[in-house]
DNA sequence: TTGTATGCGTTATCAT
DNA sequence: ATGATAACGCATACAA
């Protein structure tokens, strides 16, 4: 042990007493693994990890005190990389978006954030920029990182990406939109009971010449069945309500002209009679809105407004947005609480969580010519 | 070879003609290592590895094709945890934000999460909620992750934090807020040319008496600068311009009344000259138009605004909101050019990336009593 | 109760 | 040019 080969270290002798030849005191800055905590405390590696992972099983007391002074003197804290590749788990959640510009998104985002980081998680953001197509790309990163479970919000077109990390065992969440049979637990608002709220509500305020704006339904879940359930509305209350009258668009980003001409053609169509539109989304509440000022047309009076998702900026849009609020916060944490329960163990069949909506009302669903300065 | 032990397995012999024992063909739906491809493709793992990571290591033409059809048949791809642990790097990026409920921070988000993904880099995101206090332990979630580099968008408050993430090595990029003195990338808007947009064009609108409302400034450098500019536009251009005062506004998000306060007697201050508002952020300008509304106030007319941030939302806000568009998508997307490059080796002393925000002139500030509709 | 030894999936340092 | 082998930091089955 004594005459052994320090490669790089000539033989000066300094007047240090004993030359205590242990290996490099470890790198300055370099983190502490669970080998220096074992030498620093006297005990062995497998000691420590007991300690860290088993305090069920009882150390004796004056080891695990040595251990645990260990651990804070070089302020230890276990490779995260180096336990998922021995459990095969990570603590990390993989968080797929289909579009952070979204504000619906952000604030499921935000929730599920919260969530997760208090109970040790931390997320994996992919965003997809509503690019449905990589949506698998999205996917096979997160698996590859070894994320314990998926948080999905996203189109679902490419339906056998989700199934396949199901089909690894990775639990999966999805928010909003549903994919095709999935065996996953779902959370959502109520969108039948939501878009009840919205139509309802429209006609109590008298209008009766009703249009459902959306984006391209394509397969998107919430999008069909907010959709459908318009039309059962309109078609369950028209024989009650004198004039009820309903009709559908789907409005792309690029084409401002189109749902110029929609609304144009639905106030004609409304021939005297009141006209409204509910819309899907917020980003498609605010084309309606743009689209509105270049007709020059007032909320409220000339057109009535109910648009899903209430925003910070809803009340303060001419005089103000009526909207459908979606407990976005709430949807988010109990995605993260859904996903983190299955990883706890729990074994159950796929739930559905489905939280109701709240109508806001506010000036864009008064047809009463009202005063055109702000109010909340 | 013959007679081991195969655990759990009798010696039960059915009327396969040959046993092929090769250790269980690997379970049904994990992950394919380096080691099936090698041995799918008759060669040895460190082969396999070069083929991946040393292409330019002339590998014999034949043996080359025979990896690759192996990594196809069993699309093969390598686990960023075990390369992690042994390379001691992830192409995982830390995020951390001071409050996703900032729309100027997802703006960055959504740059950044974009360049990231281009460059292969997956983002971890860690969201403080405004509590600067979780700063640290932010910092120390992530480099347990072996994050290769921060992005950094936070008060800043805990500057060792920040500072020790350096000290591990780890490029560190901030965004919008400067850190006291830390060796690190700059990214961010010239606080002082945009104030100068906003403040010059409210007085050539003809607006006298000006308020600077920013969120507690604590030490956070953006309000620092954009409030000491703002005073120092003002005393600058006292002399030339008659009539011409400014002063300053802390709004917290709980006190709204305190907001009335301060805008009520602004406009007292102002004794018959047009008062305005400048707004240091989105939120900031969302408080000063819900106080507006409390008064009864019209925007531009009985108050002038101009607000940082453009938002998708200004247009629509009373008679359109004037605001200072920051460039968040560059922004976003500079961070982390500036970080991947720092990745990739680029060793420079730190850099400062001011990029100048851009005036959108709306409604809001012009004093003539508006149309009180919509308009774009 | 504690220590020894092995393996997780890679990459890198040796041989060959 | 390719193959065996030893780490990387940790958890665990097994031995003591």
């Amino acid at each position: 042990m004594n005459t052994q080969k320090l490669p790089g270290s000539t033989t000066l002798t300094l007047s240090m007493p004993t030359p205590k030849i242990k290996p490099p005191p470890a790198p300055p800055h370099a983190r502490a693994t669970i080998a220096d905590v074992a030498r620093e405390a006297g005990v062995s590696k497998a000691t420590v990890s007991r300690f860290l992972n088993h305090r069920d099983t009882l150390l004796t007391p004056d080891i695990a005190a040595r251990v645990e002074v260990a651990i804070a003197a070089l302020a230890y804290s276990p490779s995260p990389m180096a336990q998922g590749l021995k459990r095969g788990r990570s603590r990390l959640i993989g968080l797929v978006v289909a579009d952070v510009t979204n504000p619906f998104s952000v604030a499921v985002l935000r929730g599920a954030e919260k969530a997760c980081q208090q109970a040790g998680y931390l997320l994996m953001l992919f965003n997809l920029g509503n690019d449905s197509r990589r949506e698998s790309e999205a996917i096979k990163a997160l698996t590859a990182y070894q994320v314990d479970g998926f948080i999905l919000n996203t189109l679902g077109g490419d339906a056998g990406a989700a199934a396949e990390a199901a089909r690894h065992g990775k639990p999966v969440v999805l928010v909003d939109r549903r994919h095709h049979d999935m065996q996953a637990d779902f959370v959502s608002i109520d969108n039948v009971g939501a878009v009840l709220l919205g139509a309802r509500h429209l006609v109590e305020a008298g209008y009766r010449e009703l249009l459902f704006v959306s984006e391209p339904i394509k397969n998107v879940s919430s999008r069909m069945e907010r959709e459908a359930a318009f039309r059962s509305f309109v078609s369950d209350a028209a024989p009650d309500i004198a004039g009820l009258h309903g009709s559908t668009f789907e409005c792309t980003d690029d084409d401002s002209a189109g749902l110029d001409k929609a609304l144009q053609s639905l106030r004609q169509r409304a021939e005297g009679r009141l006209s409204a539109v509910i819309s899907s989304n917020a980003v498609v509440t605010l084309r309606v809105v743009a689209a509105m000022a270049r007709l020059g047309w007032r909320l409220g009076a000339d057109l009535g407004l109910v648009g899903f998702d209430e925003t910070e900026w809803s009340p303060f849009i001419g005089p103000g947005l009526s909207s459908i609020a979606q407990p976005t916060d709430e949807l988010g944490r109990l995605a993260a609480g859904c996903l983190i329960e299955r990883l706890k163990g729990l074994d159950l069949p796929p739930r559905q969580i489905l939280l109701s909506g709240r109508l806001v009302a506010r000036g864009s669903s008064v047809p009463q010519a009202s005063p055109v300065n702000l109010q909340t």
